[in-house]
DNA sequence: TGTACATCAGTGAACGCGCGTTCACTGATGTAC
DNA sequence: TGTACATCAGTGAACGCGCGTTCACTGATGTAC
């Protein structure tokens, strides 16, 4: 349903050639309309029209196809948190950031639940890994500017901790938010009001000018 | 009547009377030892001793009987953070009880986790509401004492922030610390050592002497 | 160039599993008299 | 005080469901010659 034939006739019956995009699309597309509890691997089969047996087939079971998924989403992550430092002081750049970071979480809820969902994932997929790292980079690149340290010296203890005090605030109100531990106490404010007002005003007190 | 020491003969098949508790307690277990992907109703039902429709009956279904536990956590979770204030700042009795928050996930992730998975639980439960009131206003009283707010005035806008700030910190690094996000960067640090080593630096990062 | 063949990705029907729930029931309990 | 009765918490066998996986298979593809 969603390419347009390639290299074949359409229904690419066999040697489907791109299984693994369209079962990723599909994966995708039930975690938007459903949230994580929407996807199984029938589910995803039936969306991307191959056999129910097709994707353990492919990938090897759920969580070989769930962390692909979920590196993509890393990658994805870790381009909203590549923001552009033009004019902007260190400080300034990493409450972007944080912006950016809830605003992927509220934008993509299933996705990101997913790619931090241990159980769900395959610890030693080399891609899940590796993109996991880089958009935590970004976060130590803006971290080590703030703190006046160049690229290639070593993070000492209290830097490296800085690196994961940002996270755990952009990555905890992203949890709250999507778990809606703010909204009731906020009269039930929307998802973009919380993050439009409650976000700036958590950012500005962690990270001050 | 005369068989039975108590009220009740011990095998208490019908009328169990403490079927509430044995259901929490088998959930708990259950939770402790093989997280949230142990349980079921019927697996609860079968630690507790009592027929496979016992909890639904008695409960109307898991998410009521999950809210209980959740609400008990929170609970469990609020004493946590009733940090004993003598001879502390206000600052480190904040920075305390973040590590309090922290060791209560890390000691009890099955609860834990389920206290915040909004899908498995009764939002309208009302012993649920307020148990996470109660320990959010534990963080609440803290943030007080360190802006030197009186308990009665309203908070500001600032002082609001301030306490998701705090919130969203220690519940962020509870999430990467249980989904083992922490551990793959600090060459398999065990949680312990996540905890002792690498908290107090971030909680030290964000709340300075 | 055409033909034979090995490979293997994907098929599709079937299987077994654990799940929550159903439903007619049972029997302990509290209350009325 | 004892008896009759309504209540309803919990029973337990059975049901249907969606799941991941199995397994013998099929047919598109690349390669050897």
């Amino acid at each position: 349903m969603s390419k347009a034939p390639r290299k074949k006739a359409q229904p690419d019956r066999y040697h489907h050639g791109d299984l693994r995009i369209a079962l990723i699309a599909a994966t995708d597309r039930l975690l938007a309309s459903g949230g994580l509890e929407a996807f199984s691997l029938r589910e995803a089969a039936k969306i991307a029209g191959v056999s129910p047996a097709a994707p353990a087939h492919h990938f090897g079971g759920a969580a070989g196809l769930l962390s692909e998924v979920a590196a993509l989403g890393f990658a994805d992550l870790a381009k909203e948190l590549r923001v552009d430092a033009a004019g902007l002081s260190p400080t300034q750049r990493l409450r972007r950031q944080g912006m950016g970071y809830v605003r992927f979480a509220a934008n993509y809820p299933g996705r990101f639940q997913l790619m931090f969902r241990r159980e769900l994932l395959d610890e030693a997929h080399e891609g899940l890994q590796q993109a996991g790292g880089e958009a935590l980079a970004e976060l130590e690149r803006t971290i080590r500017a703030r703190r006046a340290l160049s690229s290639d010296e070593p993070l000492d203890g209290a830097s490296r901790a800085a690196v994961f005090a940002a996270w755990s605030v952009v990555h905890g109100f992203a949890h709250l938010l999507l778990d809606g531990k703010l909204g009731h106490l906020h009269h039930g404010a929307s998802t973009d009001a919380l993050i439009d007002r409650l976000l700036p005003a958590v950012l500005l007190d962690v990270w001050p000018d």
